[in-house]
DNA sequence: CCTTGGATGTACT
DNA sequence: GTACATCCAAGGG
């Protein structure tokens, strides 16, 4: 046998991202998505994210023009817009194209594969498969906050770097609406790994369970 | 398994 | 004021 070599992953280059988000959210399905935030590595595999359009995508953030919440979509890709939602959640995106555009791919879900003990220091109680099912989980699972928002995650040591994974096969991607999102129900822009049980529940885009209808 | 409703920052009407 | 790229606890079947 040849000897053992210890391989030093690099990260995806930045033209990865430089390409139609709808490419790029389905090459990265499989890659891994490693952080170092908070002092302690966690390497998570992806299996679910959604690709988001910038200003031509209603569903975007960036579909009414930049603000201070979404300017890093609008900068160059390769780096990570992290945003907080309802009140208390992180979800993070990849920005891809080009500088001037705005389009990003939500990392909805992955599998812990390293660090797991790391996690369940950071989310006492929680089952292993959820550790990163859902976009919120993700992060809280990387420590990622609004302090990583605008992070490159190309170069060689900073502490968010997505390497590539082992490849995956075209037949088990799956597509289908993004999830929670009230318009373009028909854009089957959410891409998942089949038969994973670290990808989201599915919910119907628009119909938000448990918020009651209008009052009467 | 399912459903309901609460937490609550930010952008927008 | 309302909607939102969400998650979680609690309660029913």
């Amino acid at each position: 046998m040849g000897q053992r070599v210890d391989v030093v992953l690099t990260p995806l280059p930045r033209q990865f991202y430089d390409r139609p988000v709808v490419d790029v959210a389905r090459g990265l399905l499989g890659a891994v998505l490693e952080s170092a935030l908070g002092g302690e590595l966690v390497r998570i595999r992806l299996t679910e994210v959604e690709a988001y359009g910038g200003m031509a995508d209603p569903a975007s953030h960036a579909f009414r023009g930049p603000s201070a919440r979404n300017r890093t979509m609008f900068g160059p890709p390769g780096r990570a817009y992290v945003y907080f939602t309802y009140g208390m959640h992180f979800c993070m995106n990849l920005v891809t194209g080009a500088a001037g555009t705005a389009s990003a791919v939500l990392l909805r879900a992955g599998t812990v594969i390293d660090g797991a003990d790391v996690v369940a220091r950071r989310r006492p109680g929680v089952r292993l498969r959820d550790y990163a099912r859902g976009p919120a989980r993700l992060t809280k699972a990387l420590n990622v906050d609004r302090a990583a928002d605008g992070e490159d995650v190309c170069t060689a040591d900073g502490p968010l770097r997505v390497l590539p994974g082992v490849g995956v096969a075209d037949q088990t991607i799956r597509c289908g609406p993004r999830v929670g999102v009230a318009v373009a129900g028909d854009v089957p822009w959410r891409f998942w790994l089949a038969d994973e049980a670290s990808v989201s529940p599915y919910r119907p885009g628009g119909l938000r369970r448990g918020r009651g209808s209008t009052r009467v």
